[in-house]
DNA sequence: ATCACCTTGTGATAATTATCATACCTTTGG
DNA sequence: CCAAAGGTATGATAATTATCACAAGGTGAT
């Protein structure tokens, strides 16, 4: 992990958060906050931990996670930059729901919670702003979750690397983020029958793998798939 | 459905929304507002309708659905009384995602959203609150679903059936307000599945059934069967 | 460089869950 | 009141998914 430089004035996602914070309000938090740069596999956030902070994605692709009993850990969600997930439970709970582990390299913006709190305590258009993207950012969630559920093994598999085809890389070809295994976790089946399913996927020449490359040879086929089993 | 009327000044929800909204916010919003009642089994929101109210829960039990392709539902949750599930998309969305259905009989107290929306932009406090309260129902919605996920047939089953004593009735014995199927569809299981899983539970004498009421005879087992499958 | 560990890969088998069929009972609408 | 529809119930069988077992390849740490 590391800090860097930045300048919030110039920030790109200035107008997402801050658009109805006056300068002067900007000019403080900027002075308090910091900005973090996470490698590949680095954890952000541990399920568990106080909240102090608000932070929030500005570069990069992070999961979303949850221990469950014993050593077994079920993916909630993939974000990349305007996604937001960071935002879970941080209006509703003391302590972390969730862990937040980087993906790619991740650079996340963080500002003390009371500061924020206090800003949208007297800035209605702020709160508003914020309640807008938490309510989006956990529709979503549910929304995914619930697709996920009524589709079976193979049907899970390819809407997973569908999402990260259309929806995080915007490309046919690209480096899966995840292993196998972390596939599983996300869609709730075992690790084996993650493989098995891509392997089959191979063969019936609907992927191409090429190390940690992989490409949507099929993707109709792909779609019909994920929609119908 | 029915509309009741009622005082906004004496209404029992008052402090958990309004606290922050002035007396003569207040009376406005009140000569503005309806209340209206629902039996048992009337639909209440109907998925894809525009949002024009900010509606929530005042008294009853509802059901939160999602229609999936074809005709398959899936239930998302169930909500009493300050848990707000109806607040879920009305600040992400201009239609419902979901469909809100009464299980006994409810009343619902409705606002013209764009009236809340004026009070929000001005009060942060208020809206501050509102956000607290969103993000806490959406929270524990992903959390349950999560835990669903992990859990076999019958620690599903057990699972609901530990909910609604614990959570909704506080007894352990209670009307069952859904039928097998609507459990299935909560769980993600077949019917059958519920209604063989449910009939095991009482040849073993973990739960008793007499009409629609159903009884928890065996507490502590049911709690083991739930966590531990 | 080597060892330990993790990921990918595949087969065989077991466990879990869905589906189909049928029956009976209750509720609902004309 | 009766017919139709839906809820509960149970068995038999099929389909799906998990688990165990084992192997090869890659990666990181000392």
């Amino acid at each position: 992990m590391n800090n860097v430089l930045c300048s919030c004035a110039e920030c790109k996602l200035r107008p997402l958060f801050f658009f109805h914070v006056s300068p002067i309000g900007l000019e403080n938090m900027c002075t308090n906050k910091i900005e973090q740069q996470y490698d590949k596999g680095e954890i952000i956030i541990t399920e568990g931990d106080p909240i102090h902070y608000f932070s929030y994605l500005k570069t990069g692709l992070v999961k979303l996670s949850k221990n469950a009993d014993g050593n077994k850990t079920q993916i909630i969600s993939f974000a990349k930059p305007f996604d937001f997930v960071s935002l879970l439970s941080v209006f509703s709970s003391p302590i972390y729901n969730y862990s937040v582990t980087a993906l790619e390299e991740t650079t996340i913006c963080i500002i003390n919670l009371d500061e924020i709190k206090e800003i949208a305590l007297k800035n209605g258009e702020f709160t508003m702003n914020l309640m807008v993207r938490v309510s989006e950012a956990t529709d979503r969630i549910i929304l995914n979750n619930l697709e996920i559920r009524r589709k079976n093994l193979k049907g899970r598999v390819a809407y997973v690397i569908l999402f990260f085809a259309n929806h995080i890389y915007q490309s046919n070809k690209f480096e899966l983020p995840i292993s196998r295994r972390e596939i599983a976790e996300y869609i709730g089946m075992s690790t084996e029958n993650v493989i098995r399913t891509m392997s089959e996927f191979r063969r019936d020449h609907i992927l191409k793998f090429d190390g940690k490359q992989i490409e949507i040879v099929n993707e109709k086929l792909l779609e019909t798939i994920s929609e119908h089993g």
